[in-house]
DNA sequence: AATCTTCTTGACACTTTCTTGACGTGTCGG
DNA sequence: CCGACACGTCAAGAAAGTGTCAAGAAGATT
């Protein structure tokens, strides 16, 4: 499992035909690992295992709908999705892109279009990540570019679960997640909701970045509902405030 | 308490035919407010004095080229740009996508289609705002999307059933519920009715938010109903202006 | 194959929250 | 004035949630 997309870009072709698919892997192979799912259930897990950049959608699937593919998708992923189609009538467009598709592509279609419309949808996932690059909030720096974290000026080490935990907070810092959004983010959408390996994953990480594990400053829990990341403090409120609020 | 953006959403639409600024202001008239240019030099200065939330653009313009016109937006903004052309050569569309528009329709193409594209580009870039619903009176302060409650500005700790309870409150506020009706919100359908279950947790929450618990002046109770969440000021969302910046 | 790190699971102590029952208060009609 | 009724408060046991330790499993590296 590798929760971070370090270095070449992974892209999932998802299409029954496998000419087709051949076809598509050899087109993009050159820029970017290519992954490669015959149906809607292998599509879904592939897309939890491997985290993929962006998904090509063939709609007509042997075992379950596009749409229904698009959906399962949308329920803990906003990676991109281009979904292609042999069937041209506006209806069919609509209704994929309002699934929750971001492009749609009819067959035949040249291969430096879907190329370009990739770099689109790269584009824009690019710009959401790049918003929080870096987090900081008293002695805790949480560098997400460089992978790197910093406690008292001191690099600490995290292991891959406990970055990616850390990494989901830093995105909605401020913001309670609940356990099964966190386990959805870390360990795929297709995950049992355990919230106990999370509970042991958050202590770890406690560890190594809470001066105080037993007083949590930064990783405050929600009781009930999940965790969440705690921004800067306000400066009249000389007392840490308890800037609790559960809910289900 | 809509999750619906706050005003009507802007579209400037981009094209030197008259026919087809008519054509395109009606289909879109509806739901949007249109916003036209003919010209290049006109759609800028109208994207850079009204800030559009998409501009469809067209490539064939008299004063300047369409590339120019994403490139010169580009500098400054990075609303959506749906280009529409007449043209249909691949290399047409790789260009203008790669010049920074985020999507590329042939003409002709059906307004359906337009507008499911259009809330695509709508769907990306709200991703990014930080909406909040937010209920607010007198001292109360509910942040439904932070889970957040404060009370003189003081954040205040709920348990998971306090805070469902007031999160039913707020979701209708100013009306009343009956005693049913939230214990079926909170506790699910199946519950035994059971209305003193419900009166030692209204309780509860009201010593946390109420600063006078004997006089309680938010949660009100109407005997022999139910409760009801007082308001005076309706609820308001966070708008999305450029005068925020939320430095992390 | 051996070693190391990391992940996962189970057990346990601890804390918080939920639920129940008892009791007090206020209102209203007889 | 009294009883019936609905509501609010308190306290204690039950239930659920949480944090930590430790040992085995899985995977990577050498």
């Amino acid at each position: 499992m590798t929760p971070v997309p370090n270095s070449l870009l992974k892209i999932l072709v998802v299409d029954d035909e496998r000419p087709i698919r051949r076809f598509l892997s050899a087109s993009l192979g050159n820029r970017y690992q290519v992954l490669e799912a015959e149906n809607g259930n292998q599509a879904i897990q592939l897309a939890a295992l491997h985290h993929p950049d962006v998904i090509i959608l063939d709609l007509g699937l042997p075992d379950m709908d596009g749409a229904d593919v698009t959906r399962r998708l949308r329920e803990w992923t906003e990676v991109p999705i281009i979904v292609i189609s042999a069937r041209d009538g506006e209806q069919d467009k609509v209704t994929a892109l309002d699934g929750g598709a971001d492009d749609y592509l009819t067959k035949p279609f040249g291969i430096s279009e879907l190329l370009a419309r990739i770099r689109v949808a790269l584009r824009h996932s690019n710009k959401t990540e790049e918003e929080s690059e870096v987090f900081e909030n008293d002695d805790l720096l949480v560098d997400l570019i460089k992978r790197e974290v910093r406690v008292h000026e001191q690099t600490v080490m995290l292991t891959p679960t406990e970055y990616s935990i850390l990494r989901t907070l830093v995105n909605h810092a401020g913001r309670v997640l609940t356990h099964q959004q966190l386990i959805r983010e870390v360990w795929g959408g297709n995950y049992e909701a355990d919230s106990h390996l999370l509970r042991v994953n958050v202590s770890n990480l406690r560890r190594k970045i809470e001066s105080d594990p037993l007083r949590p400053r930064h990783i405050i829990t929600e009781p009930g509902v999940g965790y969440r990341l705690k921004e800067i403090e306000k400066t009249h409120d000389k007392q840490h405030g308890s800037t609790f609020t559960t809910g289900i």
